[in-house]
RNA sequence: CGCGGGAUGGAGCAGUCUGGUAGCUCGUCAGGCUCAUAACCUGAAGGCCGUAGGUUCAAAUCCUACUCCCGCAA
């Protein structure tokens, strides 16, 4: 089969490369280099650079919808498309270029989690396990019918960053199982229960700032969940500047359920601040703690918490993310 | 040249606006106290204040350029 893969993030690598060596991969549609980092200098995804030296053609439409696009597709005469990470939303006309399918690997087990944050999201709420899922692409985003699919227990560790890699290691077995069923004529989709189905938006930094309200297991999956994007965060008090400054956090955080507080202690107070790290109280009908001993301040880089709070003036007592007024 | 913050003993920071003896919390080392300790007390070492120029009687501090780090944004 003539195989084209559309696809721009990393978790789409190990994938891509199996791919390659099947022989059958005739092409890679990615994203357009897109001005990045500190100082907007164009980069390409990374996945382009794996396709040049492999010597597989790559196309860059600004948008894939287009007739130009579209038609450069049909020349590459697929039979199969395989979307995984691509970043554009396709529309009928290209899903209808390949002869035998269009496809799609999806970072969840749907129809739990469909959208963009799906790993995150998994981590979030406290799956007990996640995967990869191939299936149709449809108009409608995520939401077509399941070929197969690979899934993975979580251990209630991992953080986004190890679950990306994770699953885009497993993501080429779920592939190739699936490609095999077409080849054979042996598919059989399975259209997703829409009862069951979760959608996770796109996350932004903002998404990032911790409810100290929540209770202390939820406070631990949110920093787990987004770490290393899009990261969490919360404010405290500047004595200097008699603003607030924002805190960045990370994991790992000791989770205490059940934490003996002082009378006095309100979500987001902050009960110890030493060498083993800053004790937060969070809020929930049990309460709890969260002891974080990996953290960044404003303008420095990350630091442990005994070299944070050699410098920086956080005590107990103080409440956290609070905005003042 | 997308916007902004930063660089000060080994770590983290204050001092910079308003130029005039290099400070703080730790760490390190030595001594003391103690049954003992990461605790406590006393003392010491350790800085060309990111680099290069400029202004000045005098620069960590003001001006210019450069290097590196970080946040936002993508």
């Amino acid at each position: 089969m003539r195989i084209v893969m559309m696809a721009t993030g990393d978790i789409a690598i190990p994938s891509f490369r199996a791919l390659i060596s099947t022989g059958e991969l005739v092409g890679l549609v990615t994203q357009p280099d897109r001005p990045v980092g500190r100082h907007q200098t164009l980069t390409p995804p990374r996945i382009k650079q794996c396709a040049q030296e492999a010597g597989v053609p790559v196309l860059q439409p600004e948008r894939m919808r287009d007739a130009e696009a579209v038609a450069a597709l049909r020349a590459l005469e697929p039979d199969v498309v395989v979307v995984m990470a691509y970043g554009q939303i396709l529309s009928q006309e290209v899903i209808d270029v390949p002869r035998v399918a269009c496809i799609n690997a999806h970072a969840s087990l749907l129809p739990r989690h469909r959208g963009a944050s799906c790993i995150q999201a998994a981590i979030e709420a406290g799956d007990d396990e996640t995967g990869v899922t191939i299936m149709h692409v449809v108009r409608k985003l995520d939401a077509g019918a399941i070929i197969c699919s690979r899934s993975l227990a979580l251990r209630g560790t991992e953080t986004a960053e190890t679950l990306h890699d994770d699953l885009a290691e497993l993501a080429p077995e779920a592939l190739a199982d699936a490609l095999y069923r077409l080849r054979t004529g042996t598919s059989e989709p399975q259209e997703q229960d829409e009862e069951l189905m979760t959608y996770t938006p796109k996350l932004l930094r903002a998404h990032g700032l911790i409810d100290w309200h929540e209770p202390a297991l939820q406070v631990a999956r949110k920093i787990r969940a987004y770490h290393s994007w899009p990261g969490t965060f919360t404010t405290y008090p500047s004595v200097k500047s008699g603003g607030d400054k924002q805190l960045k956090l990370f994991p790992p955080v000791d989770l205490f359920s059940y934490y003996k507080k002082p009378v006095d202690a309100v979500p987001g107070m902050v009960l110890e601040a030493g060498p083993e790290g800053m004790l937060v109280s969070c809020g929930g009908p049990r309460g709890g703690a969260v002891r974080i001993a990996t953290m960044q301040p404003p303008g420095a880089r990350k630091m442990n918490a005994e070299s944070f709070f050699a410098g920086h003036k956080i005590m107990p007592g103080m409440i956290l993310g609070l905005p003042t007024e």
